[in-house]
DNA sequence: CGGCATCCGTGATGATACTG
DNA sequence: CAGTATCATCACGGATGCCG
């Protein structure tokens, strides 16, 4: 995939499309938010399990910058063993429409074979 | 932003969403599709004047891309000086109601505040 | 369990110069 | 005009090991 610096950033009228990919378009932001909006609250681990070829560095790595841009709420318990959730802000939420547009077109062209997901899990 | 390489893949159900970005959440290939949803058909040094930022090397990377994926219909007029236009393919314009949801998303966040688009041009 | 710190490779991105 | 070629950089992301 393309990275895209999180700072960096230009772009004329229409950035604002940019704007949202560049929130959501992390590796594995897109299917992290689908869990979550599906989910509701998902532990560390029961993302990883979802996620399973993400590495432990970059599942937190992707959660904090979601967090970081106000989409996902992070609450620790003071448990032993550590307990965390993780859930979708209100902000965060407002992503639905855009996630379920991504989903529904992929869906669709994956069908019709336009696109291939490679068969890893999914 | 995440860069995406294209041919890395890897994720559970919701790959779909994923399978989206990985076609649409290049650096700027957000804009370039928005460009081109507008404004219909584009030459090369047309769509570079909307991306201030881009280098050569990058949009001719990123329309390479968006060909390959079937999104970009490249045509070439044997003419001199050169002469390219680039125009959505049928399956490209089907990518209208996912590009429009980014945009609304990222236009009415932009607007309340809760995200930030680096003033450069846009 | 849910991290964080460190080391490190690869590839995406950028700058510059050249070409048909 | 519309690229291609080359070189340099550094963020992204993987592996491993330690911690509360």
């Amino acid at each position: 995939m393309a990275r895209i610096p999180h700072e960096t950033f230009d772009c004329a009228v229409g950035c604002s499309v940019e704007a949202t990919l560049n929130l959501i378009g992390g590796k594995w932001k897109g299917v992290i938010l689908y869990r979550l909006l599906a989910e509701q609250v998902l532990r560390f681990n029961e993302l990883r399990r979802f996620l399973p070829n993400i590495t432990q560095r970059m599942l937190t790595n992707q959660l904090r910058e979601l967090e970081r841009d106000g989409l996902v709420a992070r609450k620790v318990y003071a448990e032993v063993p550590p307990k965390v959730e993780y859930r979708l802000t209100a902000h965060g939420q407002t992503l639905a429409p855009v996630i379920a547009a991504l989903k529904q077109w992929g869906d669709a062209h994956i069908e019709d074979g336009t696109i291939k997901v490679p068969t890893e899990a999914g």
